[in-house]
DNA sequence: TTTAGCACTCGTTTAATTTGAGTGCTAACA
DNA sequence: TGTTAGCACTCAAATTAAACGAGTGCTAAA
């Protein structure tokens, strides 16, 4: 366990290391506001400190910066979120505030704001719709072979895709299927699609239509409404900005390991509420050992579907951006719950 | 006018700098394969295409690098594009063909593809849909006052957008709306929905329609078709492996500006027929004065419909850029032809 | 238990020096 | 007259050396 003494020095350091991010001496941590003890006393506790794996040194004769362990207590038991006020509340309102026409682009704004007041990178992972309902299913075709499918959702999604029409299939047949699946989907969430056709419609879909062999090949292209999960970064230039990634070669590896979607998902990690704090390699990637990622979740009715998170180096500004994020989801999910209930 | 000779020289020194990055010594160039003449010989000419303004000095005492000037003597007059053998097109098509689901994912597709064969940073322009015909209107409402305008055209491109139900208009009018917009405007390219609407249904929709007004703002809602030019980078981190973005600052001035759509649809320039080359300062455009930029089209049915760029510092290997960007674009958009008249 | 004092460590900064690639000029040569 | 060998000169970059100073651990006194 540690001293109260040791917090309080442990916290000086942490504080003055991610304003700073050099190492932090005993001097200067003994003329912190709040610290009352000679620099000869803080040597001792901080030696002690590292003998506990709180802080590190980076060479004998250099200060000590903070160890993933020390970042970790400092997030758990030493940082006291920033309160807002309500004009800071409202401020924030009226920078996400805009015309919201796709909720991907809306959170993408939101993304970039979120980057502008960190200064660090932000990635954004665009709504899942799967748990949206289906409102209305239409198959347009353009030419004798190729068709476009779209399914609207009751939130106001569409998913295209292009579909090949089998031979033999009429469009008046098309037209048929489409209309029984309309009367028969909606409200039906995009996941159960698939199921429900295969429970409930597969007998009647035998009996009613034309040609079902080919017009079974036009219904599966039809359901498989595979959403692509959509990733974003903002401000991936402000890394650049951070001491940690002067160094071109290391810069270089973290911008190749962001540029893949996937990675980016991996790094979000799956969807959960409340703001998610994890440092260094608790992330698990090797490409972002000395980086941190706090993630929060969006919700629509109070049903988290996206997430959004700031990537920094370990040495990021906790306090801040927790707060931020943890402000920023929440007034994002009010407007579009405002939207969708409008 | 320049001698054979110094044409010669002026070859040798901007392949050598192509490839090595540092200034060419008259040493090296009398060296190389195919120059016959000495050192000194070779120094007496640098002077004068150094006084000519082909060739540059950084300093006193070293070696020559080539101007802006000199790169365009060189791209239209030294440089011999690179012929590619039906083994390496087959290739090149081999790469290049996917499952082509939409026209913007297919672009991206083949603009990574020149990204990793130059290994330089690609831009690429979505395909500008204006030329394209409405094929389908739908108006889809998801609440009482929400709905979902979409427009197929006959490419397959789909077109949303959320819009705001006028109150006093009910479904059956929206309907009716809609049915007459598709009966008479299948066929219309979108540029033109406006105009035709002013000019041939102005009349028609007044005598037919209910709640005229209010069908109105309706009506200027649905024929809000507006594209966002849609434009990405491939392989940005490819440019931090260039010498000349060494230093972070002026990786970052780049990065900076090339994150503003605005600024890539600025770089690329308009959309036109063949290979266009532009170096440094014939961009017009400051935070690239050191870069050049190569730009080719796609086509549609001989229609050129979105663009593609390559971008490297002036001291790119031009030579192996334009021969692969004029090919990929041609292969591209026999493929583009194939699957829309297929 | 705390703290002042002091010798010691070691990365960083600054200055001085060396190195070497490359030049321009001159004079000899074909 | 054009070409080339030779040579003194230039200057950025690399190397080396010295000085610096922030910070430490330990000891002994308060």
């Amino acid at each position: 366990m540690l001293t109260q003494r040791q917090m309080r020095i442990l916290w000086a350091v942490i504080d003055d290391y991610i304003a700073s991010a050099e190492p932090v001496g005993s001097r200067t941590v003994s003329k912190k506001e709040g610290v009352g003890f000679s620099a000869a006393t803080v040597r001792n506790e901080m030696a002690d400190l590292e003998g506990m794996g709180y802080l590190e040194q980076p060479h004998t004769s250099a200060g000590r910066i903070p160890s993933h362990k020390g970042y970790r207590f400092y997030v758990d038991h030493l940082l006291k979120p920033q309160k807002w006020s309500p004009e800071d509340t409202k401020l924030f309102q009226d920078m996400i505030a805009q015309k919201i026409d796709r909720v991907e682009q809306a959170i993408q704004h939101t993304s970039n704001i979120l980057s502008q007041l960190t200064n660090y990178l932000t990635i954004c992972l665009g709504p899942r719709i799967f748990i949206d309902k289906l409102k209305h299913l239409q198959v347009v075709p353009i030419s004798d072979r190729i068709a476009i499918s779209i399914a609207v959702t009751d939130r106001g999604h569409v998913q295209q895709q292009r579909i090949i029409l089998p031979e033999d299939v009429s469009l008046s047949s098309i037209e048929q299927l489409v209309n029984l699946l309309n009367f028969r989907l909606q409200g039906v969430p995009l996941s159960d699609l698939r199921q429900v056709v295969d429970k409930e419609l597969q007998l009647e879909l035998q009996r009613h239509v034309d040609h079902y062999e080919n017009t079974m090949v036009l219904l599966d292209q039809i359901l498989q409404i595979r959403q692509k999960d959509h990733v974003f970064t903002c401000g991936t230039t402000r890394m650049l900005e951070q001491p940690e990634f002067r160094d071109v070669n290391k810069l270089k590896t973290l911008l190749d390991f962001l540029e893949e979607e996937e990675h980016l998902i991996q790094l979000l990690g799956p969807i959960s509420v409340g703001v998610k704090v994890r440092i260094g390699d608790e992330i698990h990637i090797e490409a972002v050992n000395d980086c941190s990622i706090i993630t929060a979740s969006y919700m629509i009715n109070g049903e988290p579907v996206g997430s959004i998170g700031v990537l920094g180096p370990t040495r990021m500004n906790y306090r801040k951006v927790i707060s931020l994020i943890d402000i920023l989801t929440k007034i994002f999910s009010e407007q579009l719950n405002a939207m969708y209930n409008e």
